[in-house]
DNA sequence: TGCAAGG
DNA sequence: CCTTGCAGTAATTTC
DNA sequence: GAAATT
């Protein structure tokens, strides 16, 4: 299927193949010294030693906002001290948008052809649970020029695995993925909460943010030492505890037309080898630019006060414009003591004593 | 989007 | 140096 | 084979 049609907005056409908008080709040779200096349409920049050619930074991505390829690059640029770390030897998918957040886009997984040679990668297996093995040699962000080189391709969206190359088939983290389904700041927040509730029962404690979009994103670091089958599993149990606890406020059901509006959805399928989520920092292809930010749970306890609003509106102050700032003022919530890794077995244990038989 | 080809 | 045209870009799980 | 998800 083409993803031409698939991501513009509704009702917007977008060109057909061959017909995209035309490439500006800004001069920059041949003007006079006191005319403005327009941006060349390519540059070159120099970073940790590494080369990295810029192409189109004026390109406009965002047309509401008018931010340009440029400034996605500039914000990556300024955050990478904090984002680095959470993308370190991740495999790493690129969600491309060469025409802009209403235009077209495609994932990337496969590194490409044209990728400088001092980009690190790694080999996985494209399928685990069926027969096939195909490879991919995904791209490792390691480093801010990589991090410039991937965000020059327009990748305004990153996705990253929850396992790390030196342990591809374990993750060092569960993950909850908590999808509003119309539904309320409250709602979400109180789910949120109950989730937080749940897995410090089972003396464990998990992290919270915003997924940049409607979302929240709960985080359980763990030590890698269990497979995928494990820590889905391990989810799964979690969620339906969640709804069992709370069914009117959330849903286990995958087919939208068959969820119930007001809900949040407990994504637990979204765990697994090859599932990808967006990383701490991420940006997102909406309008205003929004990124996915580290919340503190006494924010969410906040939130779960709050008279009815909606989710995406309220998470929407987190921006590519004002993270920057906030991160050199406040760093990363997540930083530090709060990243304690968990061993999962005495939770599974306590999990099956309290709720099971 | 990058890039090869052609002018 | 510049313009034009073309190739190519995901995978998992559920229903 | 389509839908939903990242
Ligand atoms: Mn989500
Ligand atoms: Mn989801």
């Amino acid at each position: 299927m083409d993803a031409r049609r698939r991501d513009a907005s509704p009702g917007v056409s977008w060109p057909a193949r061959g017909q995209e908008p035309p490439r500006v080709r800004a001069r920059a040779a041949h003007r006079h010294g006191c005319d403005p200096v327009v941006p060349a349409a390519k540059s070159a920049v120099r970073i940790g030693g590494r080369d990295v050619t810029l192409s189109n930074q004026d390109k406009v991505l965002w047309p509401a906002e008018g931010y340009t390829k440029g400034d996605l690059v500039k914000y990556y640029r300024s955050v990478a001290e904090w984002l680095l770390p959470h993308l370190r030897d991740r495999p790493l998918t690129l969600q491309r948008y060469p025409d802009g957040i209403d235009g077209p886009s495609f994932f990337e997984k496969q590194k490409p052809c044209f990728t400088p040679e001092w980009i690190a990668t790694v080999k996985a297996d494209a399928s685990y649970s069926n027969g096939a093995s195909k490879k991919i040699e995904y791209l490792l962000c390691n480093d801010e020029a990589t991090l410039v080189w991937c965000a020059n391709l327009a990748s305004i969206v990153l996705h990253i695995w929850y396992s790390r190359a030196q342990s591809l088939d374990s993750p060092d983290f569960a993950f909850f993925d908590l999808d509003p389904f119309d539904c309320t700041v409250k709602t979400l927040a109180t789910v949120a909460l109950e989730l937080r509730d749940t897995l410090e029962e089972l003396g464990l404690h998990p992290l919270i943010k915003t997924s940049g979009g409607s979302g929240l994103h709960v985080v359980v670091p763990l030590r890698p030492l269990y497979d995928y089958d494990t820590v889905k599993a391990f989810g799964e149990i979690i969620a339906r505890q969640i709804a069992h606890v709370r069914p009117k406020e959330t849903t286990l059901e995958r087919s939208i037309a068959r969820r119930n509006k007001g809900t949040v959805y407990l994504d637990y399928v979204q765990v697994g080898r090859g599932k990808t989520m967006v990383p701490t920092f991420g940006v997102r292809a909406r309008a205003g630019a929004p990124v996915s930010t580290p919340l503190d749970w006494s924010d969410v306890q906040a939130l779960a006060r709050k008279r009815a609003s909606d989710p995406e509106v309220e998470f929407a102050r987190f921006t590519m414009k004002n993270t920057p700032a906030r991160l050199k003022r406040e760093g990363d919530l997540w930083a530090g003591k709060h990243w304690r890794e968990a061993k999962l077995e005495p939770a599974i244990k306590k999990a099956k004593r309290l709720w099971n038989q």
